[in-house]
Formats: C-alpha cells, structure tokens, sequence
DNA sequence: GGTCAATATTGATTTAGATCAAATAAGATT
DNA sequence: AATCTTATTTGATCTAAATCAATATTGACC
C-alpha cells in the first residue's frame, strides 16, 4: 500500500518508487516505467523508526529486504561466547536483509542509528515479480553478488590492513557512498559511536579515537565530534588501499 | 555437453547432473528430474585442472560460475598496494565464482590446489533457465544469500576472535564441510599452506604453525604435517566459538 | 539550568601476535 | 640416491594495538 506520510525529503507527497529521489540507486533503476509500477505494487512505502528502534532482530523470521529512504541504521550479531558486534552499516539507498534469505532467519539484529525511513519488500513477492521481469532478477542477483564483492574486500582488509588503513578506508568508503546520494563526501557526520565504529573494523574505541587523532594532526581530516571533514583525498586513498585514479 | 571423461569418482561413466554423486549438494538438489535434465544441458560436466592451474584470474570476464567436483581450490586477491592475499577455499559441492556476478568481471583470482575437476554453468543460461524454474532461481537465491552469510560470520571471526579461536574455528569448518560430501570429519587432509591459512585467517604463518602445536599439546588434534586428526570436538568446538549443541 | 549517563579523548602499561632468524623436514627434479 | 626448493617448526625479539585508568565532553532528562 502507498501511504501518504510526509517524509523527510519529499513532504505532502505520496512516496511511490516513480517519484522517489532514490529511484535511480534502488531497484527501479533496471526497470521500464511499467514495471516500476508492478514493482510499486508490492513494496510498502515509509515505515518508520526512531533511534534504538530495531528492524529485526536476530533469528527473527526472514520474511523482507528493506531499502533505508533516509537516516541509517547498524546491523550486529553475537555469537553465544559474547564475541562479535557491528558487522555494517547502512546509508540511503542501500539493502538491508540479505542475511536472511538462505535460513529463513535472520543472523544479524538492525537497529535505528537516528530516525530513520525505509521501503519493505516482501520477498516472496520479489521473487514472483523477479519470474515474470528478467531485468529485476538480474539486479537483483547483482545486488547480492555485491554484496558478496564488498564482504570479501572486507575480509581483505581485516586480515590485512593496520588500524590507520582501516581507519581511512572507512572513511573513504563512508565518503563514497554518502556521495552516490547526493551527501556532502568530504563533510561526513557519523552517525555511530566510536565504538560501533571500533566493532565493525575490528579495533577498540580508543584506537578509533587515536587514528583520528593521527590523520588530523597529518592535516588530512578535521575531527568535530561526530562531524569529519575530509580535507585531502589522494593520501587519505593511498593509505586506504584504494587506486588513486 | 557431457563428456565421457574418466573421473577419481566415477570412473568409465558419462557424468551427468543425474548420476553425479554430489548431486543432494549442488543445484538439482532443488529440482524434479525433468528440471534436472534441462540443467544438465547448460552444463560443462568434469573440466579438469591440474595443481596450481587457475580457474580464472583477477579482472577475468565473468562468464560462468563453476561447481567442484573433486580436489581442491583456493581464491585470493590483492589491492594495488599488494595487501590482501587468501580469502577462501572451496571443497566439492561447492560453488565458484560469484565475486563476478555484480560486475561482470572477477575480483578474486581462483587457483588449483590440487588435481581437481569443475562442472562450468553459464551464468546467462543459469539465469535464462532460473525465470523457467521458480525452484532453481529459489535455489540460487538461497546459495548466494548463505555466501552473503558465511562472510558476515567471518567477519566477526577476523574482528573479535584469537588467533586460538580463529584456528579451532577453520578446523571446525573444514570439518563439517568434509563431512557434508561423506569426507572423514574428523581426519582433515589439508591441500594448502600454513601460508595460506595465515592469510585466510588474518595471521601469520608462524602462529598458524604455533597453534596447532597449542591445540596438540591440549590433546585436541594430532599434527602430522598436512594431515590433522580432531581429536576432541567438544572442547575444540567451544574454542571456535560453536554451540555444543 | 543542573544532574546523570553516555561518549570521547588521552596517557600509561601490557600483551598477543608479528617479525626476524635458524634449523628441520618434506617434495620435486635430476 | 643426491640436490634443490619449498614448507614447517621453533626460538628470540619487537611492536601495534589492547587494556587499564583517568578526565573531559556531549547529550538526555528532570
């Protein structure tokens, strides 16, 4: 159902896939005008969460992926030894829910970062509509092969990098992928902790805060709090690993 | 095309997706004979490669993905600043390939580890035959989606764990992986280096040689240079981190 | 505005695992 | 069998990052 529920970048307008600033980044991006609307049909529009709020939680019933419309969100998991937290976090425009289609079960928990906006697509649904429209199962089989190509650039990193390379490589990736919608890539405001941060890379809160520390005392970022500026790209892409074009 | 190609399994049979013996693991496990005929057709039965042999390399066109049917391969990759090495081992039964399905080119190079045999299937035939049989795009879907989780689990390993925990962990894995293709779970005959697991898990080959030895001198395994026998799964399991069930 | 709790910084100390360095041991090649 | 190369083990030392500890800052709530 399309529901009429102002929102924080399209106010007094019914948010539909056809009109949405994110159609471009979302699955509508593969489809013709008539397939965005039998795409339309099964997505529900602008559920809403606050802060603290979960999506799902661990080994809940998979049943949905989900698309963030606005704010962001952190999945997370333990394993019954305690060890293990934040394994990503989501921006505008980005999938969450994958983690649940082999099981029928949730591995991860999500949980609001601010409030936040999100599509519901029912997967059974995408799945049908997938049969009848060849282009959304190729997108969508390519959204989950990239997936697949981030996690492995991942475990790259973490059985490779140091706490300094880490550390610029989040911030490049967060630069990135702010960019693609349309945020500001070299002013990021963070909306995790540093502990989250320090979770997700695989280093402690204190080292965060001290690699930080490194990179503006070498001019290559302002540190405000939760606000980074970024302030020269090519040695920050060259200590996170990436090809400076 | 089926190939009347001697196999270390099936020797003097043609080899097909009906006959194979994997067949309970890999993709017609989801299918009815007759879908499992059509499939049949799109696949490149029993190529063969010799130790050391690559699959494909980084950068390669993505144009199939592949199934082991005997030996072993490992896949690795690294980033233009030469970090980053191993990022996995595939066993029979399991499915090569998919870091090139988002960008229609391989991120990861993938090499022989052993005199091994493939089964080659066409991705766009994979696809074209997934909109025909709702089980087969299901199934495929499901394999990616337990790709998409196997490395989120790894990710909270190489962020949280030891490396006595990582260690135990790749025992175990490697243990219920042998199993499922009626493999012993309990003697694992290793086709790769220290060096490779080091780089798999995040360690250096020196620690990888170490901790067997710790795990040894517990009385958990017994070391005889690539063969390792799991001596005592209990404690081994609650190391890697597993529930004892 | 004031109190409390959560978050972030910074310094001192410890430590797990890396690195360096030999010494075996296993496989491959002739 | 002898040689060479590659892989493995083991020990000594070093270091990046964790941990411990204290303080400072920010934000939430009454």
């Amino acid at each position: 159902m399309v529901v009429a529920m102002p929102n924080v970048n399209q106010r007094r307008t019914v948010i539909t896939c056809t009109n949405c600033r994110l159609n471009r980044y979302c699955l509508p991006a593969a489809l013709n005008k008539s397939n965005i609307k039998q795409l339309e049909a099964i997505v529900e529009h602008n559920c809403s969460y606050e802060k603290g709020d979960h999506l799902y939680r661990q080994k809940a019933n998979f049943k949905s992926v989900y698309v963030v419309r606005s704010g962001s969100f952190k999945s997370y998991a333990f394993r019954y030894n305690g060890k293990g937290r934040v394994n990503g976090f989501f921006f505008p425009g980005e999938i969450i829910g994958m983690d649940g289609i082999s099981n029928r079960s949730h591995i991860n928990a999500v949980q609001a970062l601010e409030h936040a906006f999100v599509c519901e697509i029912p997967f059974s649904k995408l799945k049908s509509l997938s049969l009848q429209i060849p282009e959304l199962q190729h997108h969508f089989f390519a959204l989950m092969g990239k997936e697949i190509t981030n996690d492995q650039e991942f475990h790259n990193l973490l059985s490779s990098y140091t706490a300094e390379e880490r550390t610029a490589h989040f911030l490049i990736n967060l630069s990135s992928r702010y960019e693609r919608v349309s945020l500001s890539p070299f002013r990021l405001l963070l909306p995790m902790t540093r502990g989250d941060i320090g979770e997700y890379l695989g280093l402690s809160l204190e080292t965060i805060s001290r690699m930080f520390g490194k990179l503006h005392r070498k001019g290559l970022i302002a540190v405000n709090n939760r606000e980074i500026e970024l302030l020269q790209m090519e040695p920050l892409l060259k200590i996170a690993g990436c090809a400076t074009k």
